[in-house]
DNA sequence: GTAAAGCTGTGAAAACCGTAACAGAATACT
DNA sequence: AGTATTCTGTTACGGTTTTCACAGCTTTAC
């Protein structure tokens, strides 16, 4: 089974599309498409069909040549690489503002990860419902992440706890950390970070936005 | 000023480090910190110097040979280069759970992106202020986005009436969507949209998680 | 049955991006 | 003053990612 080894070599690039794929296939499935070209699929989502079939090609290729891919293996398939065959039980810590928006969000558990523990210090949140799960305290944290077998934890705690959870975190065993602090985490060999910064995005934004201005200013001064 | 439109031939990989650049430049202005060297800022943002150098270079560098850079100089320059040396109205569409938590998000005031409008369709909650301001009516877009001269939208509705509200979106003279609903908007040439996934980030730091399990057992089985 | 069209898997080419190296300039030190 | 050090701007290099091109298989049309 060196291929699964292998199988994590993978550019980031490619593995940052292989969920836009599965969402899409998804979508197909629903609507009861059976067959799908790499072209269709790749057109869908503004990308070539050639980097879609080179970035399947990592993974051994899901179709024998001369065959459109199916959509009902195609699904399992990406599962299976993206690691959520099985639902991933994840927790919330952090039940500001941030938080209880994740913790309501639906699509979480859609996708594949059930929230299992909302955690929070402030008294005033601890017991709170949310979506049918009690806002616990963060004195339960390493047991309910040893019980629920929890590896997945979405951080959204002001930047300035972030690390010092962020450690506790990592002692409590957790692998994958979805951070939403502005804050630069320092996580030891073996765990995984995601950092998800809303002014990274908006602020990239808004430099494409000044560049169409200023291109429209021009376009004035030209005519 | 051929550089105007040169400028915005940047790297995407660039664009998207010049807010964290910002952000931490911001940091050391706040204790004081007068100037820095390229391998400092970089070292703190865990970059190679070289590159921090070869991404000011696309605007022309920010200092002389032999200097290092000049906090004070380089915040404005950067803000400039971002676009944000005047505060850019933005508007929230979709005040629901993430639309709140976003109204509620102090940040995007202090990067430069104050909320100028929050509209939903949702009876209940016209008229509820967040954060000082009331959600308006859909009926007033148009001409809150004028009045306030708002060019960019935060678009939190649900994926099925995201391409609507886009739509009705540029038609009103938006030019930049942050879009955080599932959906691959369609918008004419001259108009930015920044897709925020919140299920590509999840989903990669799954595939991530699952090569750290997989290799785990392997060094187990090894040994 | 045969030709044509459509499809994937695959490796090579091109484009892109990150890294290293260095020249020239300013400063610190002796 | 002179030398060593530190620093940026800039170019050249090397690696990675994307794109192209095509061989070979499969179905469709006639
Ligand atoms: N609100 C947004 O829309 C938004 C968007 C992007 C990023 N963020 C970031 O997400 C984080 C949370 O933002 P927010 O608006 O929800 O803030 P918030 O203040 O509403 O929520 C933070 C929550 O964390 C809890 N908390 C504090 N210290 C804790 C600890 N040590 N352990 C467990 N819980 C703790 C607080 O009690 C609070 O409920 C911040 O870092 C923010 O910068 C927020
Ligand atoms: N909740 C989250 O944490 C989260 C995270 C990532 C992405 N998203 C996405 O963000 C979007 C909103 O999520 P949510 O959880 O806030 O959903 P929500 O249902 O709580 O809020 C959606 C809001 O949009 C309003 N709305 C519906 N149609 C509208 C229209 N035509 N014009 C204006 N407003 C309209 C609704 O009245 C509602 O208040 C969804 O597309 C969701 O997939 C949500």
């Amino acid at each position: 089974m060196a291929k699964n080894r292998k199988s994590c070599e993978v550019p980031d690039a490619t593995i940052h599309r292989l969920p836009l794929y599965l969402e899409k296939l998804k979508l197909l499935q629903a609507i009861g498409v059976e067959d799908v070209s790499s072209r269709q699929l790749a057109e869908s989502l503004d990308i070539k069909a050639s980097q879609l079939r080179h970035d399947f090609h990592y993974f051994g290729g899901f179709s024998r040549p001369g065959r459109p891919y199916q959509v009902a293996k195609l699904v399992p398939a990406l599962e299976q690489i993206i690691g959520i065959a099985e639902p991933v039980p994840t927790a919330i810590i952090g039940a500001g503002h941030l938080g209880q928006a994740l913790a309501n969000y639906q699509n979480l558990d859609v996708q594949g990860f059930p929230v299992r523990g909302i955690f929070d210090t402030n008294p005033k949140l601890i017991g709170v419902e949310m979506r049918g799960q009690p806002v616990r305290d963060m004195d339960e944290l390493e047991k309910v992440i040893r019980e629920e077998k929890i590896k997945i934890a979405i951080l959204t705690v002001p930047a300035a706890q972030a690390q010092t959870v962020a450690n506790r975190l990592v002692e409590a065993g957790i692998i994958g950390i979805f951070n939403f602090a502005p804050a630069d985490l320092k996580v030891p060999e073996g765990v995984a970070v995601r950092n998800e910064r809303l002014a990274v995005g908006i602020m990239s934004l808004s430099f494409k936005v000044k560049c169409i201005l200023q291109s429209q200013e021009e376009d004035i001064t030209e005519v």
